[in-house]
DNA sequence: ATGCATCGCGCG
DNA sequence: AAAGCGCGCGATGCAT
């Protein structure tokens, strides 16, 4: 059964469906206080929710208390299939652009003014999103398409992911502020009065100032610190510390030193600590289908890019552990799952790096590494793009699908992940550079900056078919590690183990001391339950590193 | 004062 | 010219 949730002025409208789409009874009324309630009541029938933007529905029911299990989310359903080559024969994907194609959540759009719905005249049908045929538009378009079961699987994937999103920002990330303020004292020294440096990082430029006998650089001005550096007789282009640890002068030590500590401080010292961590939970906005592969983005407070650095002030609550979960060289075992290329699936069955050098392939593991990097990304010199011809000849259907995905882009095409989510089209401006240097007499370098160009599309492409398969599969492992994390314990969902974080591949569950080691078995069972709900029977193994941990600093 | 592009660097 | 993907964010410096 599915339950339609609408709102409009008058308030909630639930609408009951059976499996096949059709109506049961009459709409009914509710109030929206009574809503979290209502919806509680009618959970235990176990229905699949349907509504426009979980964040607009879901985080005031996890306030009162009530968790759902599953739901379709119109609004991210919509994105995909809009976009999906598997349903382009649709009506949704031929509709005119509407209100459902908007790319920010409904839940952020400015609430329409109160004034223009004063008339009272059909509220349901004159909201700005129709939920109801919206549901019928997208349930037709999957019907309609090749193999239903794989858009399917990703909608539902998809779905689940908003949800696991907004428990995660209701559960938060326990973060200690005193370990936190430890840490950075250890580093940095004591917090400073205003805006001063920290002691270390003053310490640190005056060092800096009497190797390069200048007293007025400052080091944050990349173009300051250039021309100081040039005066002082290094030879560098620009200041990143790649270029600089080439360099053999004593400012360097210094300056790396001081760089690194100085981004912990501006990205995550006191500052960040003040404003993104409250109560001893860090809570950021995760942001599902956020970037153009299907991974996950976020925002406030960098949350997907919490530096090792200060990973220890994440600690459990007492009597809690983490447990911190990731999968192992996930993208390349991806890519092996996706060409059935089997030599590479046999070289996957310990870790992977390893079994490629057994292949003999490459000699090491790092080289292993940097090829496999290199296939992905597309690589053309330096030791990724030269390890390529034998990384070819030994797994010669991998390599072929990822450059079959590549001259595609080249060409100005689309691909499609695994599950069915397809990469945009390059933009106008990409199509008419295109144009432009294949007419008669186009200028050598017009050509040169299309092909430029059309080979960076095609660098895109190539990675999108690994990048999103592979958050198809994270967004299954967690839809179902949440399911099995439920029913480990009891009480109310922040009472049981939960997820707290996702990154990419990672996860980590807070989860009593006690249901540790079942989380950990859970965890490896999600895992290899992804792997054939997406890629059926294949010989691919998607091992996972586990560690349970009083804090993430100690995993890894 | 506010917006925007650039640099640089953290994460996967 | 970090070779090669996807992000978010803060400081700087210039434009408005």
């Amino acid at each position: 059964m599915y339950v339609v949730l609408t709102r409009s002025n008058r308030g909630v409208t639930a609408l009951r469906l059976d499996d096949a789409g059709s109506v049961l009874g009459e709409p009914e009324g509710v109030a929206e206080t009574e809503l979290p309630a209502w919806v509680g009541r009618v959970e235990r029938e176990r229905p699949r929710w349907v509504w426009d933007d979980s964040t607009r529905w879901y985080p005031a029911l996890l306030a009162a208390g009530v968790r759902v299990e599953r739901c379709v989310d119109l609004r991210l359903s919509h994105q995909i299939l809009r976009a999906s080559t598997l349903t382009a024969a649709s009506a949704l994907a031929n509709a005119p652009l509407g209100p459902w194609d908007n790319a920010t959540p409904l839940a952020e759009k400015a609430p329409a003014s109160g004034a223009l719905f004063d008339f009272d005249v059909e509220p349901a049908t004159d909201a700005p999103t129709d939920p109801v045929a919206e549901f019928a538009l997208q349930r037709e378009a999957v019907a309609g398409a090749a193999e239903p079961g794989r858009i399917g699987l990703l909608l539902a994937a998809e779905s689940a992911g908003a949800l696991i999103a907004c428990e995660i920002k209701a559960a938060g990330l326990p973060v200690r502020a005193d370990v936190h303020e430890g840490l950075l004292a250890e580093l940095l020294g004591d917090r400073p009065r205003g805006s001063e440096r920290p002691a270390r990082l003053e310490e640190l430029l005056e060092r800096m100032r009497a190797i390069l006998g200048t007293h007025d650089v400052n080091p944050d001005s990349p173009a300051e610190l250039l021309k100081a550096l040039r005066r002082g007789g290094l030879q560098v282009a620009s200041t990143r510390s790649w270029e600089l640890k080439e360099v053999n002068h004593p400012v360097v030590a210094p300056l790396l030193e001081y760089k690194k500590l100085s981004r912990l401080q501006t990205a995550n010292g006191w500052n960040w600590l003040d404003t993104w961590v409250a109560d001893g939970r860090f809570r950021p906005d995760y942001v599902p289908g956020g970037t153009a592969t299907g991974r996950w983005g976020a925002s406030g407070g960098g949350a997907l890019q919490l530096p090792k650095q200060v990973r220890g002030a994440v600690v459990a609550d007492p009597g809690w552990k983490l447990v911190v979960a990731d999968a192992a060289q996930l993208e390349p075992r991806v890519l092996s799952a996706l060409s059935a290329d089997r030599a590479m699936a046999e070289a996957g069955r310990g870790d992977l790096y390893e079994g490629i050098v057994a292949s003999g392939a490459v000699k090491t593991r790092a080289e292993a590494k940097v090829a496999m990097l290199g296939a992905m990304y597309g690589a053309t010199a330096g030791d990724g793009g030269r390890l390529m011809p034998a990384l070819t000849r030994a797994f010669p259907q991998a390599i072929a699908m990822v450059e079959g995905a590549a001259r595609t882009g080249e060409r100005g095409g689309t691909v499609t992940t695994r599950l069915g989510r397809s990469s945009p089209p390059p933009g106008e401006a990409w199509r008419e550079l295109q144009e432009g240097a294949s007419v008669q007499g186009a200028s050598d370098a017009l050509q040169r900056a299309a092909r430029t160009q059309s080979r960076s599309w095609g660098r895109f492409t190539r990675n999108f078919i690994v990048q999103g398969t592979a958050a198809e599969w994270a967004l299954c492992w967690m839809a179902g590690l949440r399911g099995r994390l439920w029913s480990l314990g009891t009480g109310q969902f922040a009472d049981r183990p939960h997820l707290v974080f996702f990154l990419h591949d990672e996860v980590i569950v807070h989860t009593p001391a006690e249901l540790a080691d079942s989380v950990v078995d859970e965890l490896r069972a999600a895992a290899s339950e992804a792997g054939r709900l997406i890629f059926g029977g294949l010989p691919v193994d998607f091992p996972i590193t586990t560690a349970v941990v009083d804090n993430y600093g100690q995993a890894k």
